[in-house]
DNA sequence: AATATGAATGTAAACGTTTACTTGATTCCG
DNA sequence: CGGAATCAAGTAAACGTTTACATTCATATT
């Protein structure tokens, strides 16, 4: 593989100017360039990164840590980073299912510019690690007190609130809850939502109405399923959130499989606002989530952050927004 | 940031000795490990990552190139891929969208010592560029004539073939297809196995029975939906085969919209095999497609081609596999 | 006792760039 | 016409490692 200094030498020249023209930096004959330019393509060169990043000390890599649940799930928050950051000519190297500490290691031994830490497990102890190391990072959603951060994170809470609110306006009081995984921050936020509404709502909530929540949260369809059907029949339940649009699908199959009418006799909500939703009739009812407008605002602050040393710290919450579909109507007369 | 020579000039040693302490090459007294352990601690050091490639001549760095679609639609395989190469102590850098040239270039920058090409649309002449360089690779599917490049690839054709077959079997004649994009090398090896078996039965094929294929790819819920919707309703069609289970999710919507019974008027065969699938009910007859074996296979090739040299040219064929569920009935006697 | 062996460590070059500094040539202006 | 300013290009050091080679010293071998 051809070097600088093999096309100095091929074009006669030395090896800061080959360097000054490719670069565009400091100034040179026209004839000059042309000529380091025809060598540079008669040899096929192309620099090399590593010496270009050893020398100037960034890499233009950036990092994003992430759970395997979120690459299964929500690719597209991904794609939105990816695609912000490839325009902006970094490279992104995927990180999966690491803890904070090993990202610090990560950082530490500089082959990343930048972090993107997507739904991190608390560990603020790590977390002040990665702070010394003095480089760039931002989290996206995610859970820590740390003001001093940089983070995008999605209001959870006042989705789980509309949602229940909205379902607790059209007369339901019995509304089943079902989560994923309990470790999830984002599934806590819906249900502290959940919560808060039925409390300001004088509702007391029922422990046998909160489903799913335990062990791993792959087949999500099947979380709904059950929820629903581990439920007596005779309870007055007329309605259920679920913290996922897959949950929902499962409790909608489920609800198909037991006679039960949507929205006649239940209504239904999710989360997240897949693309698909629309058309898997009943249109479901969904709390749409912004995640590809996350997964851009992110990667816009961390380049800011990395390009300009823009040393303020950034926090944004993003809202959600309650999609009105066909899965929810009135609670009936007689349940 | 601590580098070799601080720790060194701490520790009262050379960054010679250092250095062969830390990689546990050649040999020292258990005193000067000691020493130099405890400095590093001390100092908090880490080696600079970019500084030993530029040395070494590897980055343990592996690009894996794929587009917007894979990652949307099949993350398993990237999650696969990435499990396995993570293990082996090899980063992951994502390449979105990029056509082989780029990568290319990217391999001649010297910044990956390996790429997976997922899925590449046909490009021979930068093909032949990227063998060239000399650098590991191994193509994920895709399209190319080539005999002499590592690849791992699915027999979509024998998928096709045999889920098309299944259903001439059950005395079907009129089978919709339905495909996600017409550029996607993988739906057209399934068409062509629709077709052969169609062919190998003496059933004529009918043009418009042949749906979908035009443009973006995305929402395939729709073209399953628009594709059914546009059959006349006369038409004798009693079977439909979808180059993916979303596009097969839509046409039951459509189904079920139109009044149509699955699968008593209407069988219905997907590709994929989603594990939602066996919970979307009724339960989809789907041919299954190993993603995940697939990704981990490549990644496997690539590593040992990487670190052991290994230059035989590795070429295997995954076999999919029919799921027999529930969307799939014989044709009933008077359509 | 002289020498060979081998272990522990040090010295210094090299990897491929960038860039501060230097040199020499040319231009400009009074 | 002479000195200042400008421009083109070269020289060499530096980034943080690894590693071939050299050195030292203790021990084993003759």
């Amino acid at each position: 593989m051809a070097t600088i200094k093999n096309v100095a030498a091929k074009a006669g020249v030395s090896i800061a100017t080959v360097s000054r023209v490719l670069n565009h930096t400091g100034t040179c004959t026209q004839e000059t360039e042309k000529k380091v330019l025809r060598v540079v393509e008669e040899l096929g060169y192309r620099i090399n990164l590593t010496a270009k990043s050893l020398k100037t000390g960034h890499t233009s890599i950036i990092g994003i840590a992430l759970s395997e649940s979120c690459l299964l799930e929500t690719p597209v928050i991904i794609r939105s980073i990816v695609r912000v950051l490839q325009q902006q000519d970094f490279a992104v190297e995927i990180i999966l299912d690491a803890p904070i500490e090993k990202c610090v290691t990560l950082m530490k031994e500089g082959r990343l510019d930048g972090l993107l830490l997507i739904d991190m497990q608390r560990d603020e102890a790590s977390l002040k690690r990665l702070i010394k190391t003095e480089r760039s990072f931002v989290l996206l959603g995610g859970d820590s007190d740390r003001e001093d951060v940089n983070l995008v994170e999605i209001d959870f809470f006042g989705g789980g609130y509309a949602a229940t609110k909205y379902l607790i306006s059209r007369g339901h009081r019995e509304i089943l809850f079902a989560e994923d995984n309990r470790q999830l921050p984002y599934a806590q936020e819906i249900k502290r939502g959940y919560l808060f509404a039925l409390d300001e709502n004088g509702i007391p909530y029922s422990e046998e109405l909160l489903k799913g929540g335990s062990g791993s949260s792959l087949n999500k369809e099947r979380i709904g399923y059950d929820a629903l059907g581990s439920i007596d029949t005779s309870a007055k339940v007329s309605a259920a959130l679920m913290t996922n649009d897959r949950i929902a699908q499962g409790a909608l199959s489920a609800a198909r499989d037991r006679g039960i009418g949507v929205p006649d006799k239940l209504s239904v909500i999710g989360f997240g606002d897949l693309p698909q939703s629309d058309l898997c009739l009943p249109g479901l009812t969904s709390v749409k989530v912004p995640y590809a407008q996350q997964g851009e605002l992110g990667a816009e602050i961390l380049v800011n952050n990395i390009r300009r040393g823009d040393s303020i710290v950034k926090r944004v919450t993003l809202q959600t927004q309650l999609m009105e579909r066909h899965t929810v109507a009135a609670k009936p007369r007689k349940a």
